[in-house]
DNA sequence: CAAGATTGATCTGTCAATCTTC
DNA sequence: GAAGATTGACAGATCAATCTTG
């Protein structure tokens, strides 16, 4: 992180130990990494970014393929502006369309268009071959329960920090 | 994932089952939501990006803070011309400068000046606060352990993967 | 007027093209 | 001519301001 004692910082910080520098290092390593190969992939194979990805995805699992903007952003961990340009795209391509909420006007529904389902079917195999080479099948089940308990942790703690809070 | 058997994804793809899916939800949700944190906190607290303060560190640590752009940009994860318009950003703000290196002149050494040193211990209190309070200090010192472990499994993967390389 | 959503300005990152040094 | 580095044009994300509906 910052072995920046000798420039100067006296305070009474709590500086990482070697240890705990080392695992600090592999998590900002991965959470780059990570991210980053599996942009690569959906790039490549689909010619898209990993949140239209997953923005298309999280309709695709609505029984009607439909979802409300400020809930398809929740889910997806995107602020409202970043998603609404977002679809903006996904409508020029023909996979998403927009309209009023007819129980509320003030809601905009994002709906999955039958060429968003095709383009998904067609999209899914390579991904989830990708996140088996690069994750499932790394680990075992017992493993996979042991990551999936340390990243809620984190998770959990991110949530209950001032950070929490993604933007508008 | 993508749950789109369904939507006419009738290959021969192992999906992910619940269990699977699961874990693979929790990490992909920690590659976000910790990145973000850590983005808003050094944003924040310093008004630096992530990858900005890490440049501004790994200089730090060399005896003369001193690092060639190539090596630079290996060890922050970073393209050599996002790490060029960075570092000019850096060096617009004082913090960096640039020379050709006078052993070879095709290498360029970027260098972090003394206002550089001064802002990075005035930012790096703030921020190991963060990494302690949403990572380091959420596990005993064996489930830091294992976290490293299982993040450097992952990162190995990917580095054996056909997605290993990073951009010119 | 508050919640949901969109828009436009601006900044950062990427990609391709270029420049420099050996 | 190839490695290291930079540059400029473009795509995408953020932020603040705005619009709309209840």
């Amino acid at each position: 992180v910052a072995r920046t004692r000798r420039a100067g910082a006296t305070a009474n910080v709590r500086w990482l130990d070697p240890e705990e520098e080392r695992a600090w290092r592999a998590i900002a390593t991965l959470i780059h990494r990570l991210r980053w190969a599996l942009e690569c992939q959906l790039e490549e194979d689909a010619g898209l970014s990993f949140i239209e990805y997953h923005a298309m995805a999280r309709l695709s699992e609505e029984p009607d393929g439909t979802l409300r903007m400020s809930d398809l952003a929740a889910v997806t961990n995107a602020s409202l502006s970043r998603l609404s340009h977002l679809v903006t795209r996904l409508e020029r391509w023909g996979f998403v369309r927009r309209r009023p909420d007819p129980l509320n006007g003030r809601f905009t529904q994002a709906i999955l268009t039958d060429a968003g389902y095709r383009k998904l079917a067609a999209s899914a195999p390579a991904h989830v071959a990708a996140v088996r080479e690069l994750v499932v099948d790394a680990f075992t089940s017992t493993e996979l329960g042991q990551l999936r308990a340390l990243s809620g942790r984190i998770v959990d703690r991110v949530d209950a920090s001032r950070w929490k809070q993604l933007p508008t």
